[in-house]
DNA sequence: AAGTGGTCTAGACCACCTT
DNA sequence: AGGTGGTCTAGACCACTTT
């Protein structure tokens, strides 16, 4: 009658609990977790029960394992991390590292539609960044960043002078907030007047326009950003695969 | 001083080599392959193996595993594959099954730019196909597709009349030809006249371009398809997560 | 040499589906 | 009842890294 699973592998659970730990910043990135056998007799199972569930964390992208050495959790610099957040190639399909010139970074309340991407409580209050992001020399995607004053505690004061090109890599250091997945939003819509002078076009140029909410380990949304994209140059590219339903 | 890897493991062997037969077609869409013991016996290897084998494919969207019954091909119609690539919804992110009005099918020479994206050898025969797809009873994407007729024979006398509206499916059922994997290349653009008459906006009006290679399970190109699109009530959602390199 | 993860095996038992 | 895949274990050996 009761429509319980009543059943839960092992592996599951101490993938789970491994999952939490990890969250919980047990081991910071760049760390490395104890051996399988040290967790195998820790847990009370044996080490391919702890085997699976590593092997699943990563998968996807929760740890990294190295014959020999370990098992790490990684950091968002390394290479493996970037380019999964950025999309943007040539129209030759080469990837290209982009530079950014900050315009302005306030603090101010969130607006209605800020509160409900960044699932805010009430209008809380929330740190804005606009900036230019350059490609192959050219001034590319206008873009404008929200993220909740609570979770960076004085970020206002970290961002005088320069600021971070590689956000998600200062978050994990600054804040040990881990950008885990993200949602995009894409549309078309014809550039304003602030576009077209930050983009160098004429007003009504069409550009591509991205909205993007990122979520930590917990699920939690943690940055909105939204992106406006001069794509003349430059376009977004996406894979689509059949792969697992479980990833 | 030779880089030569010298090493394969088993598991590896045994997926390669499954991927060889159901490539081929040995077990077409929606038939069981043989028992891991079967597959054990067949192979010489332990059901361990053949296990980890499988599982990869799973993973990769290659098979499907049911407990009790079997591991099966899947078939493009099954749930699980659509929206892998069909990635629009309205703006409250809901998905939305299209309808489509063909408005053009015809046998032509592939121009430069197809011949080079379906890496044909010269400017064979390619079918050009051009549809309208319906959104929520508005037309939103004004297509443009391009198949190699070698690839699928006597295609003309299948698209008479009515048209299939889940394309890939169609492929599967009829040609044999599964898709496996596309790539897409994603920029904002202008309205032409054809798009302003088909999607019933003005002319100059921001869309959204989208030019897809489908490739099949060899990784051969099969479909070109060029997609213009309003986004005035819908967008093209997109997940970016950390997942593993070997998906 | 010692420790790590990676592969491979063999066997036991469980959950699910079909007959 | 018998077959399928799913979980769990224990042990052997391999490949890689570090000491």
């Amino acid at each position: 009658m009761s429509d319980k699973p009543s059943y839960r592998p092992l592996y599951q659970q101490a993938k789970q609990t491994l999952l939490g730990r990890i969250a919980a910043g047990d081991w910071p990135p760049g760390t490395f977790l104890p051996s399988e056998t040290a967790l195998a007799k820790e847990y009370g199972v044996s080490q391919g029960t702890i085997r699976k569930a590593l092997n699943e964390l990563t998968s996807e992208g929760r740890v990294q394992r190295f014959q020999g050495k370990g098992t790490a959790i990684p950091t968002f610099d390394s290479d493996l991390h970037f380019y999964r957040f950025f999309l943007w190639t040539n129209l030759e399909g080469k990837p290209n590292f982009p530079s950014s010139q900050v315009m302005l970074v306030r603090k101010e309340k969130a607006n209605r539609e800020v509160t409900k991407h960044l699932k805010l409580e009430s209008e809380k209050d929330v740190l804005r960044i606009e900036r230019v992001r350059v490609l192959d020399g050219q001034a590319a995607i206008n873009e404008r960043i929200y993220l909740p004053c609570a979770l960076y505690p004085d970020i206002e004061k970290h961002v005088t002078g320069t600021f971070p090109n590689t956000l998600y890599d200062f978050f994990q250091k600054r804040f040990s907030i881990t950008i885990a997945r993200a949602m995009e939003f894409v549309t078309a819509e014809a550039a304003n007047a602030t576009d077209a002078k930050r983009l160098d076009v004429p007003e009504g140029t069409p550009l591509l326009a991205i909205r993007r909410l990122a979520l930590d380990l917990h699920d939690k949304p943690v940055e909105l950003r939204f992106s406006r994209c001069v794509t003349a140059r430059h376009g977004y590219v996406n894979e689509l695969k059949l792969h697992s339903f479980r990833g």
